[in-house]
DNA sequence: CTGGCTGCAAAGGCTTTGCAGCTCG
DNA sequence: CGAGCTGCAAAGCCTTTGCAGCCAG
């Protein structure tokens, strides 16, 4: 346990650092607040709303204004550092995964994300010859094990997995 | 073809009677511009945005208002006769299909989207066992026949599909 | 008839932009 | 020091809400 969590600041240590290098290699600066930012993200295991961003930010620096968090979401973003999803009625921020491709579970309720490896794109084959493949997005929704007794009472309008 | 566009049109015809009934079961009033919604919604090939259907609905109603365009592809999407998808920056409508569970081929450019079997969750076990599942969204993103030749000047700032 | 639908107008969120001053590098 | 970052204020979407009149059923 105790070597558990030595392991996992390590990796949020290496995150920060990532995340810093990212910005500094295109030139942007790195004031304490992008620090607090990175940080942020680095910890966080999973989405956050801009709206959260400003909660944290605002702790630390109680001046910080909600232009400023979407300015650096966005240039996040646009690095590749941030990856954006559209969840729950809003638009998400999460650090995107450097280590390899793979897909989540996420959690309806809190927002947690868990990585699996199966993704489909290594089982499809047979696109129609005419279309060009950019891209895919492959999640699972449902609830975790903390959110799970929570969500028994009330559920969304999304429609179920379908079993046919 | 000739053939095809009979079948097609039925096809459409049958989607019109499912939306208007749907609405009607729910005791809601068959206005004309619903009716035209219905028809809107059941001829088009892919997404459409709000804006999109105000176009296409001030085309028949010239007075028609934002608002009500809102008020009925919500309706509609409580209903589940609509499925949204955040798309290109927005949130988009199109009927949900209700022949059987499958995914979509989306184009990025036009938005027009192709079906495809190939479900991931049936290829799927060894969940975590204290997620529970609910929902998922497979997507495969690029660009149609009719769009490739224009995206390869101008791509979007989203990663490609990684091999590994 | 009458409850629901519509257009109008206005408000409400969320996000972006312009600007002047401050700060990192 | 100077370009870039920040906070402030304001504007710009997009979407929702309140209201009075109209229309389907």
């Amino acid at each position: 346990m105790e070597n558990h969590e030595h392991v996992h600041k390590h990796e949020v240590q290496e995150t920060i650092q990532d995340i810093v290098r990212a910005m500094s290699a295109k030139g942007w600066r790195i004031t304490d607040q992008r620090k607090k930012l990175a940080a942020l993200f680095a910890e966080s295991p999973g989405y956050l709303s801009p709206k959260d961003v400003y909660e944290y930010m605002r702790a630390s620096y109680p001046g910080v204004s909600f232009d400023t968090v979407y300015r650096n979401l966005r240039l996040l973003s646009e690095m590749g550092v941030l990856e954006q999803i559209y969840l729950n009625e809003g638009l998400k921020f999460r650090a995107r995964c450097r280590s390899h491709h793979h897909h989540h579970l996420i959690c309806m309720q809190c927002e947690k994300t868990v990585p699996f490896e199966f993704c489909p794109m290594k089982h499809m084959s047979n696109f129609p010859q005419d279309f060009q493949v950019v891209n895919h997005r492959f999640d699972i929704l449902g609830y975790c094990s903390d959110c799970s007794e929570a969500a028994k009472s009330g559920g969304t309008t999304d429609s179920l997995v379908p079993e046919a």
